[in-house]
DNA sequence: ATAATCTTGAAAGCGCTTTCAAGCGCATCA
DNA sequence: TGATGCGCTTGAAAGCGCTTTCAAGATTAT
């Protein structure tokens, strides 16, 4: 291929054939304003133009620019949506739930990641902001309740995985302390008592519900807490492989493992497996998303799902709610727990 | 919180307090145009206006608006992006190279999903196109090529993972079939014979390239092609699994499996461990892509390395090119295998 | 001094939405 | 029955915030 038959301005013409409203417009023999009406339904319109109109879009395949639009209307069909790491399988999930249920509305989402750094996020919701996004839907994430309340002033905003209460927000939590209390519950059935838990970032309120989830379950067995059974994690798979390898270089005894996430879970698996530890036949684990490599984990992991795909819906609606003026409803899942062959009962 | 607060007319009015281009031209004293000019370095402005401007944007906080400028320019500073699932590693890496590369210099990423259907596909390019993306990254797909071809009439096309040729399209490929080589080859210098081969879905040259890769490195070392060998699958977990479970209902000897990505390779491995069968100790295993699960698969997954983070990388700085006039330049990452712990020498 | 080159502002859109007011039909009331 | 008024549909026109001709002035070169 030549350069130059790559060269933008060479081979791309501004804008040619490209139907307009006024085109329409025309050809149906009425107005522009009629043609506008019709199409955003905001006035009542004759059923003879309404049909010399639609014939007329059908006929010359007219699109509405939603750029013009966006300018002339202030909406502009977009969301914008901070995610931290979109490659990872945890947003993946809520990103596939968020487009499932904008695309059909008509509006599109504008992925941005924050990479967990307040800076990059704040940055990244100016640069939304700036493509005047109709909505905001943030991911997690560490940027302070006051900016984010602020940003709520400018546009309707949807807060998932932490909770932010203002005028304008809407904010959707998991479930994480019950979550964590069946998890644990389920070691507990089957017999476990020296059960460990690897945490999570603790900078983020899952971490910590997650484990307020563990010690409730611990509590109301009237299992005593043991704090050396508590390894700090990160919530990914090399959090999970160095917490494992502290817990068994400490030589605490323990049958199970109650990691706060999948992700943390896979990796103790194979600090276990590299120090040939059997699981479930000598350690019993459990992880919490039940994100998809979960079901393909050797074994596949026992974990707590709390559809993060579900999530990214009920966002999606939500935010649709409110941009068309609804109450918004939500009616978030509710955790539970997915037994697969990571734990077992304890044999005695 | 309140319906009300939750209106979108209520809380939120249209655009107030909003920095326009009049107003910093106005406080430098200078025509809007000018301040255009400096904006976009179309032509030449003497220091002392641009000095002025300049400081004017910076004490009244002016962020120039997306929307009008690609309403007036043409140019929306959006790349329009195909991915096929938002949610697989495979697409997330990708996406996260795409994003990487094209925040700094401006633009935004707009992701949407064609799910592997042509239909959806095609309709998904549309509301790009109708949304005046600057150009357009397709990541592989069903889309015929001479779909491709017309929308690359439109707007600079860059196709990943597949060849189309054309003017104003620019395709980046994967070596699949030197990847696949290297593969097979390393199980045969561990003394493997009799190599089983878990295919792709067959609907993509991906796939056929990778067979390919493998019957040319069995020819080389001169091990006689059994199709019996072969088995189809379609690069999911559940594919590999369902496989190997025929692969070994089917009693034909072997001692070594190469899946034709990493998630197939998954599933096998699930499919081994289910059926008591060891790898690497009796059957060594290899895969392709090193996603991120690769490197904490149990045990840690063989596999080719052809990093997709670095091939969305490539296609967003060629499409930076392109859009800038230059001639785009492309150095695509060669296929290395990583050798871990699925593969091992074969005992005699 | 004259022509050629630069910098700069005025003004016309880009494609659409949205006031504003005109025009219409219809019910109401004396 | 005819005048008065209300509500409804409809078009004209003014932007939304920016880019981009166009041409006028300022500057430099010859």
């Amino acid at each position: 291929m030549s350069d130059r038959s790559l060269r933008a301005k060479s081979t791309h013409p501004p804008t040619t054939g490209v139907v307009t409203l006024d085109q329409v417009a025309q050809a149906a023999g009425v107005s522009p304003s009629t043609v506008s009406r019709i199409l955003n339904g905001t006035a009542t319109v004759s059923d003879a133009k309404k049909a010399a109109v639609e014939g007329a879009i059908r006929k010359l395949k007219y699109r509405p620019n939603p750029v013009a639009r966006g300018l002339a209307g202030g909406r502009t069909l977009t969301i914008g949506v901070l995610t931290q790491t979109i490659s990872s399988p945890f947003y993946g999930e809520a990103l596939h739930g968020i487009e499932d249920n904008l695309e059909p509305a008509g509006y599109a989402p504008i992925f941005v990641s924050g990479h967990w750094e307040e800076a990059r996020e704040r940055k990244a919701i100016e640069t939304l902001l700036s493509r005047r996004v109709d909505g905001l839907i943030v991911l997690a994430g560490r940027l302070a309740n006051r900016h984010l309340l602020a940003y709520a002033n400018a546009v309707p905003l949807v807060v998932v995985g932490r909770r932010v209460e203002g005028p304008g927000v809407l904010s959707l939590e998991f479930d994480n302390r019950t979550g964590a209390l069946l998890a644990t519950q389920h070691l507990i059935e089957c017999g476990h008592t020296r059960i460990a838990f690897i945490a999570g970032d603790t900078a983020h309120q899952d971490a910590i519900d997650r484990e307020t989830g563990y010690r409730d379950a611990l509590e109301a067995a009237g299992i005593k807490f043991d704090p050396a059974l508590v390894m700090p994690g990160d919530f990914t798979e090399g959090g999970g492989l160095l917490a494992v390898n502290r817990l068994l270089e400490s030589r605490l005894p323990f049958t199970a493992i109650f990691a706060a996430n999948d992700q943390t879970a896979i990796g103790a698996a194979l600090g276990l497996y590299r120090k040939n530890v059997r699981v479930p036949d000598d350690v019993s684990l459990v992880g919490f998303d039940d994100l998809a490599p979960a079901k393909y984990a050797i074994p596949p992991l026992t974990t707590v799902r709390q559809s993060v795909y579900e999530m990214g819906c009920q966002a999606a609606i939500a935010m649709l709610d409110v941009l068309r003026g609804t109450a918004p409803s939500v009616n978030l899942p509710s955790p539970q727990l997915v037994p697969r062959e990571s734990t077992r009962r304890v044999i005695r």
